[in-house]
RNA sequence: GCCCGUGUAGCUCAGUAGGUAGAGCAUCCCGCUGGUAAUGGGAAGGUCGUCGGUUCGACUCCGACCGCGGGCUCCA
């Protein structure tokens, strides 16, 4: 008899032809899915002997995927009995739940998804064992022709199997290749959440699908509190917090869309951001340098973006019958102040810093809050180094960039090697050395990495670390870039030890990516709360009657002299419970309340944004702890 | 750019079988001098996204356009 090894240590042993689910119902296991050797398998699947397997239940976290996809087909069938003639596209789990594509006969609209909602619902009420059956392509074929499943049939022709998997459940049917749960009545708790378009395949010129998102969970408190974290994510939305906490606005009804303006408050956390960085960048051996918004067209042709990257430019303008563009990068300028005399190869590398503001064309639809515009500062650097230099290098900017990362609060980073494409200039060699260079230096970070194979720009290979907003979706901050391609174009030299010319690396970086971004991430990061080094307004004083406005005063002004961004709120005619209640949705770290007590004690009362009431301290004593908080850049008040 | 949704006061929103609009907050004025998340009263504030059509009359119905939101796509 085939025996089959539990990763418990049980080993069971079956019938010859038995399933995964025999193996569970043997070992008194309620199992809906089979993980075989780390990969997800169907429960009904023929087991293979001598592995070992891990049984999991419905509430076990790997068979999450299974539920959402089993609920993915759920709400197929029931679009399917409420709109004859819908065709079906795919409809897979994703990381926070599950989609399925559709081609309706007329749009639907959001109205619609109660209705759908509560078919699914009865569905899982019915609870249809869901089958896997398998059947010979070309019956495969017929199937899907007589339902006039033009996509399913476009999927079927990519499948080299000659037995091809189906599932059903009751009177639906769906190419699949699973897994899937044993029947719908273990679907019970799960919502649709959004309706979108998307294109059949992801490629714009093919046809619009219509696109019904949902989620789904063992548990109704799972699933309730993943609907209270989407409300949270509402809450922290950084183009919510931005008017409400006086950060920024975009107009793009007077100023145009995708540029933004910084108020004062947001322009403050933005001028801490910036000397910060100016700071670290001098002492990383960076040189700052400034360079204008405009170029001439002769330096965009010798760079090629007018060749490779025109549709992301602007117009050109006219100056005295020049023509000018405006920059979507600085590189050629960086690489303009380089060759304004010859380098030596003493004197590499040579890293050149700016927070160059570019514009670049994006279409209107991808615009973001402040994570994508049109309009942004990046925080640019190229390094031009011998080849010799190359490895340190990398690796001093990983380090760099992940430490001013850690200081702004993140810890959470996915980083993504892109290798070379089939479309490249410059050498192999070149590539190699400059891909393990990179590789290399991931791994002394101790960094998690994917590798995107070939999906390097065609000039050079990179590594981009990409955080996610309040959504969970991921947006690239940081990118390492090599660039085989500008020093070529621009014919840049050093000369070496040899007394001959020869030819630098260079390597594009951006780590926080563009401030906007940065901010944009930063808001959510913090839920507007920024850490008292950041905060645009550190401490208020609050008088609880108009005879404190004196007292007040003083005490602001001691903090002001302290280095303290201080406030004092002496506008009058408001109630203690009034201030407090502003300060604490402005988010604003330290409350100092001066009644009658504390101004005949020299002291004032503590209120944290935490909430807490440290009562009456000397302002002494609260001026180096705020100073002690400021200057550890940490999240402690 | 494409699909779906949406657009009324600075903000959040209500409203009408078609007869040119209303609340709360914010703003300004007045009273209250208050002890840890909203003091009471008053005033001011809108060509109801834009343009066109239907109508005696449109914020309301129809069309086009623009903006915004959610996605898709693209991203040197």
């Amino acid at each position: 008899m085939p025996e089959v090894k539990l990763a418990c240590g049980q080993v069971v042993s079956v019938e010859e032809g038995a399933s995964w689910a025999d193996v569970a119902a043997a070992a008194g296991i309620e199992a809906v899915a089979a993980l075989v050797d780390g990969e997800l398998r169907d429960i009904r699947d023929p087991i293979q002997e001598g592995r070992t397997v891990k049984l999991l239940k419905l509430t076990d976290p790997e068979s999450l995927d299974v539920l959402r996809h089993t609920a993915a087909h759920i709400l197929a069938q029931a679009v399917r009995r409420l709109f004859p003639g819908v065709k079906l596209a795919i409809g897979p789990a994703i990381s926070d739940g599950f989609y399925y594509d559709f081609d309706f006969p007329s749009p639907i609209t959001r109205e619609d998804l109660p209705r759908i909602e509560e078919e699914m619902k009865r569905i899982v009420a019915e609870d249809l064992p869901v089958e896997r059956v398998f059947l010979p392509r070309a019956e495969a074929e017929e199937l899907l022709k007589k339902e006039g499943e033009v996509y399913k049939l476009e999927l079927l022709s990519e499948i080299p199997d000659e037995r091809i998997s189906f599932y059903r459940q009751g009177e639906f049917i769906d190419l699949c290749r699973g897994p899937h749960l044993p029947s719908t009545g273990l679907v019970r708790h799960f919502k649709l959440l959004d309706l979108a378009g998307a294109y059949w395949r992801g490629d714009a010129t093919r046809v619009m699908l219509t696109r019904i998102y949902g989620t789904a969970f063992p548990s109704a408190e799972a699933l309730e509190q993943h609907l209270k974290w989407r409300e949270e994510a509402r809450r922290r939305d950084h183009r919510r917090l931005g008017p409400e906490l006086d950060l920024f606005s975009i107009h793009n009804d007077t100023i145009g869309a995708g540029l933004v303006l910084w108020h004062p408050k947001g322009a403050r956390v933005r001028h801490e951001i910036e000397t910060f960085w100016k700071e670290r960048h001098f002492e990383g051996g960076y040189q700052l340098v400034y360079t204008p918004h405009i170029g001439r067209a002769r330096l965009w042709q010798t760079s090629g973006h007018l060749d490779f990257y025109r549709e992301g430019m602007y117009s050109p303008m006219d100056v005295e019958g020049q023509e000018f563009y405006i920059k979507p990068m600085n590189c050629p300028f960086h690489i303009a102040i380089y060759k304004s005399r010859t380098r030596s190869y003493r004197d590499l590398p040579i890293r050149y810093a700016e927070l160059g503001t570019v514009y670049r064309y994006e279409r209107s639809g991808v615009l973001h809050g402040l994570l994508r515009v049109r309009g942004f500062t990046q925080d640019d650097a190229h390094i031009i180094c011998r080849p010799d230099q190359v490895e340190e290098e990398i690796q001093r900017v990983l380090r760099f960039a992940l430490s001013l990362l850690r200081t702004f609060g993140f810890s959470e980073f996915s980083a993504h090697l892109s290798t070379r494409p089939a479309k490249f200039v410059g050498a192999p060699e070149d590539w190699d050395r400059a891909t393990e260079a990179l590789r290399r230096a991931i791994e002394a970070e101790g960094l998690d990495y994917d590798v995107k194979q070939g999906e390097g720009a065609f000039y050079g290979p990179k590594i981009d670390i990409d955080i996610e907003d309040s959504l969970r979706r991921a947006w690239q901050l940081t990118t390492i870039q090599f660039d085989f391609n500008l020093p070529e174009r621009f014919d840049m030299t050093y000369v070496g030890e040899d007394g001959r010319e020869h030819r630098p690396y260079m390597i594009h970086r951006a780590l926080l990516g563009s401030l906007e971004r940065f901010f944009g991430i930063l808001i959510e990061h913090y839920g507007g709360a920024f850490p008292v080094w950041l905060a645009p307004v550190q401490a208020v004083v609050l008088p609880i009657t108009e005879g404190q406005i004196p007292y007040a005063e003083e005490v602001a002004g001691k903090l002001a002299a302290a280095g303290i961004r201080v406030e004092a709120w002496t506008r009058g005619g408001k109630t203690l419970r009034y201030l407090i209640r502003e300060a604490q949705l402005q988010k604003i770290p330290y409350m100092l309340v001066c009644g009658a007590r504390e101004a005949g004690s020299g002291t004032a009362a503590l209120r944290l944004r935490t909430g807490e009431d440290l009562g009456p301290q000397p302002i002494e004593g609260i001026i180096s702890r705020i100073q002690a908080a400021i200057a550890s850049r940490g999240p402690e008040l």
